[in-house]
RNA sequence: GCGCCCAUAGCUCAGCUGGAUAGAGUACCUGGCUUCGAACCAGGUGGUCGGAGGUUCGAAUCCUUCUGGGCGCACCA
């Protein structure tokens, strides 16, 4: 039983009748004008396209305002109807309306949100990390966030699948390959391979870093000399009393100035990575000088099919899994599939093929490329070498989810620096002969540092995502201990993990995803404020009373108890409870997990202004307590439903 | 140079395809635990929504422009 699409039904027909030749989508758009109110003393529910009419029909908006409230049948759904301003209409649900609603929320499982009539088949491409690379903080929005998206999408009844695209056929492998061939110790092999392999990978890193350094050195200390020459110059100009030149001027100087002083850090990096390295490893590096040709030797070899290198990657690949694998059971995040790069690749050459023999793609500097109105730089599908890219990849995967899984929608869960590669990866696809399914990509900003930069894992400043997550479970597991220093240790534990991870994915998902933000330890791991925390302790708070008197969210369904408002903030709460499928909807329309995180928050507020004016234990007659026992019943379940489809773990106690 | 994104309270952020007096959290100040869990509640201080124009009944939201950030831009993924 929604209100919100009961409202809009109810002035459908009207506005049919008003507006004669109107399609569906202008029609539609009307009804978006109907919406809660900001403000209570306007009611529940505004309708404010009387305004936009007004221009359209050449009438006042009143009148028109006025008109609608007089065809409309609002008497047994809204207690007060009330024209207002330049003709907004403002409703106030009938009281007894929201407790039908309430009656038929608490008796269904599903909280009475509605499955959609015509399910579709969602493909989710989420997380996707490298293999064999470290993970770190900026995993972590792409896996929560398609996560999320995904529950949310299988609880309205479409069919989702969700692919972890991992990165598991490039560079990292020939690093691998190189430091096992050249650095491995046997023993700590056999003893541990995933902590092994990741040892290598990082040896190999730093001796590459090494040299990277040394070689671009003088490159960046010549630049900064041109720069300083170029500095000099502007300075020497003389622009007499000419305003605007001297502004120039000024502002060149400024700029000049920022690109010293960023080239004179760039230059601090590469001295501090070669003269602070350790002897010991510089001297392997001294010996290791082309390792930079070779690692890339090692892969080529790799997609080439030699032997030797695709039984080291065969045996590698299932370490690497193994030890993404971990984070992901902490995250408590599942695939239906784990298809990476190499899962496609004896495919990528016909694929160039047939797009070649359609006239999709062209030969351009040796390179086959696909031209692309409004880019002036191509897709490349294969380079001059004949190696395949990263698109060949991902137009290998769009035929595979459409052929294989019969996608109607696609959502990439990409931070938005790939914004241009995807324009262009779906515009060759819809030219390819794609153009039934829907692709988007779901972009989200960037991990910034403190400083305001990009967040950089720098080598003994990383945030590892395992540490991040250490970090959680024991900064929640102290205040824990302390909350409630009788329970026994492991129950402690479970609330440190549960809360701890809880505030980590909420701190991620409560933000706008389309924005860049500051990491900080503080932010994502506070539990207080608005927080995961917040909704698991209202969550708990309830279990409290119910527990006091003797009974749970479960039993309470079978009882149909009438529902009475004596205080105000008992009617907000039922509205809000009754608000949980209009924000389902709100979400899906923009794959924005923030709002649902918006909502739970204003649920589990108003919950807390409950708790505080309304006793339940003591309430003044038994109905007024089994009517607050069922708002108790059904915000818990909103609760725990919500957290839940947002991954977050709900617990009786914390 | 071309393109995309962003700028809201001291700090971190919301603000739904334009809606009524711009909201949270945090920090700071005040009050509330013998009363269902104080990881809480009530109240207060704090804003030229980066600047300037425009569109209209109405603009944080749409358009133009300027300033200041971030990110992309042919053979990395």
């Amino acid at each position: 039983m929604k209100l919100l699409s009961e409202i809009k039904a109810r002035f459908k027909p009207a506005l049919e009748a008003l507006l004669e030749n109107a399609d569906t989508a202008q029609i539609d758009s009307l009804l978006a004008m109907v919406r809660p109110t900001q403000d209570d003393k306007f009611g529940d529910y505004q309708v404010n396209c009387a305004m936009a009419l007004g221009k359209k029909l050449g009438t006042a908006p009143r009148d028109i305002a006025a008109g609608l409230l007089q065809q409309v049948k609002l008497d047994d759904l809204c207690a007060r109807t009330e024209l207002a301003g330049p003709g907004f209409i403002n409703l106030t649900i009938n009281d007894n309306w929201i407790k039908k609603c309430l009656s038929s929320a608490i008796s269904d499982d599903r909280l009475g949100v509605e499955q959609v009539t015509e399910p579709r088949t969602v493909v989710i491409d989420l997380s996707s990390p490298n293999v064999a690379k470290p993970m770190h903080v900026g995993h972590i929005r792409s896996t929560v966030i398609g996560d999320a998206l995904a529950n949310i999408h299988r609880f309205i009844g479409h069919k989702v699948i969700t692919d972890n695209h991992l990165g598991d056929w490039g560079t990292q492998f020939g690093m691998i390959i190189y430091g096992y061939k050249n650095f491995v110790d046997q023993a700590a092999y056999e003893k541990n391979p995933v902590q092994e392999l990741s040892r290598l990978y990082k040896y190999v890193r730093v001796i590459m870093d090494f040299h990277a350094a040394g070689r671009k050195l003088p490159e960046a200390t010549e630049l900064k000399q041109k720069q300083i020459e170029a500095l000099e110059k502007v300075q020497a100009q003389d622009h007499g009393d000419n305003k605007g030149k001297l502004k120039q001027q000024k502002k060149d100087i400024q700029r000049l100035k920022e690109k010293i002083a960023s080239q004179e850090e760039a230059i601090a990096d590469f001295r501090n990575t070669v003269e602070g390295c350790d002897p010991e490893l510089a001297t392997v590096a001294l010996e290791h000088s082309s390792v930079e040709r070779e690692v890339l030797a090692e892969t080529a070899k790799l997609h080439e099919g030699d032997k030797e290198n695709r039984d080291l990657w065969d045996k590698f690949l299932p370490f690497c899994l193994q030890d993404i694998q971990r984070i992901y059971d902490r995250l408590g995040v599942k695939f239906d599939f784990i298809l990476g790069e190499s899962y496609y690749q004896d495919q990528l050459a016909s694929i160039v093929d047939e797009l070649t023999s359609n006239g999709l793609a062209t030969e351009s500097d040796g390179a086959m490329c696909v031209f692309l109105k409004g880019f002036e730089a191509p897709m490349i599908i294969r380079k001059k070498d004949g190696a395949f890219l990263y698109p060949t990849t991902d137009l290998a995967t769009i035929k595979h989810r459409v052929e294989e899984w019969q996608a109607d929608s696609m959502l990439y869960v990409v931070d938005h620096r790939q914004h241009d590669h995807f324009e262009k990866l779906f515009a060759a696809s819809r030219l390819w002969g794609y153009n039934e399914v829907e692709m988007t990509h779901v972009s989200f900003g960037t991990v910034m540092g403190d400083d305001g930069k990009p967040f950089k894992t720098r080598a003994g400043d990383t945030v590892g995502l395992e540490g991040l997550l250490d970090e959680a479970e024991s900064r929640a597991l102290a205040v824990a201990i302390e909350q409630n220093p009788n329970l026994e240790e492991s129950r402690q534990h479970e609330i440190g993990r549960v809360v701890g991870l809880g505030a980590l994915k909420y701190a991620d998902l409560s933000q706008n995803r389309t924005s860049d933000y500051k990491f900080s330890y503080d932010k994502m791991l506070a539990l207080k404020g608005n927080t995961a925390t917040y909704l698991q302790y209202a969550n708990a708070r309830v279990h409290g009373i119910l527990s006091k008197l003797d009974t749970d969210a479960a039993s309470l369904r079978n009882t149909a108890d009438d529902i009475v408002f004596t205080e105000t903030v008992e009617r907000q709460l039922a509205m809000q409870l009754l608000r949980f499928d209009e924000t389902i909807d709100e979400v899906l329309v923009e794959y924005k997990p923030n709002l649902l995180c918006n909502y739970l928050f204003d649920l589990a507020q108003v919950f807390a202004r409950f708790f505080d004016q309304c006793s339940v234990r003591d309430a003044s007659s038994v109905e007024l307590q089994r009517s607050r026992l069922q708002l108790c019943g059904l915000t818990s379940r909103t609760l725990t439903c919500g957290l839940g489809l947002l991954g977050i773990e709900s617990l009786e106690r914390i």
